[in-house]
DNA sequence: CAGTCTATCGCAACAAGTTGCAATAAGCAT
DNA sequence: ATGCTTATTGCAACTTGTTGCGATAGACTG
């Protein structure tokens, strides 16, 4: 099966936001969209240069980043940094959500934002701070390892 | 002035907890855990690799993530990723807490036990999951980002 | 359509961490 | 003290991500 397109709209709004930055609409820019949004959910910066490479082998590290990179700035695209530090990127389309790593089995949850908005307001109202739920990745004992810790 | 020794208690501590798994105490560590004590707060890794270089020239970059590594499973270390995904080391010692990374004026903010709680509480109330404070790190805007930001 | 301006690309070097392996040396037993 | 076992070290190679720079090529001008 060929390659997944991005969404229509999407590829027409990144032309409109870039032209009207002085900027260029690129085959690899294309490239590198579809497969953020084929791979919806996570990907590392590592898988996406693998994915982007299959179609184009002539892809390189440093425009894959700096694409990202510029998806970020026209509020497109989102990174986080797994509980090992490393990148991982997905389309702003996707539904903003948090992530929660347990410790324990190493399994990972993800935080919508409905479950995540009592959390929000509680870092809020302790701190003034307005945290980004897209950021937050959080690193602790899920219930069952909890459950599973009692001494 | 010399380098700071640690705790005295910190470095017996050490060697009884090393003795009781077959591992060895040595130079190299008794000079990790001197450096972290004296910086006391935040490290990234590159820093310490820099200020061990400087008491021991002979200690490469493995040897000293080994140890942390090592000051972490025994618990007297803890690390976490800035808003960067670089690393952050410091010992347990300091106060638990996390941190506030402000997206618009980059400012750094600590969180505190204290104001924790709450926060922490409603993670598990929403979620089943236990966080750990030491690893929090949550990025978006200050109350005067926010503050400055009302359109 | 040709020329110009400059954003983007590919390359190569770098920075931060990680890992496998051979050599060293710590700690124990004799 | 001497030797033995094996944890630790240092090295070198590798992974992930970043950056500077010259070359390419996209988009606009006339």
């Amino acid at each position: 099966m060929p390659a997944k397109r991005a969404g229509e709209g999407l590829t027409e709004r990144l032309q409109v936001a870039l032209k009207g930055r002085g900027q260029r609409w690129t085959e690899q820019r294309q490239i590198i969209v579809d497969v953020l949004a084929a791979s919806d959910g996570h990907a590392t910066g590592a898988e996406l240069i693998e994915r982007v490479r299959e179609q184009d082998p002539s892809a390189t590290p440093s425009t894959v980043y700096r694409t990202l990179d510029l998806l970020e700035e026209l509020g497109l695209a989102r990174h986080h940094h797994g509980p090992d530090g490393r990148e991982t990127y997905h389309l702003e389309e996707t539904v903003e959500h948090g992530h929660l790593h347990c410790r324990g089995c190493g399994a990972e949850q993800e935080l919508d934002a409905a479950a995540a908005a009592p959390i929000l307001k509680a870092i809020t109202s302790a701190t003034g701070f307005s945290a980004d739920l897209d950021h937050l990745s959080l690193q602790g004992l899920c219930a069952a390892c909890r459950a599973a810790q009692v001494s």
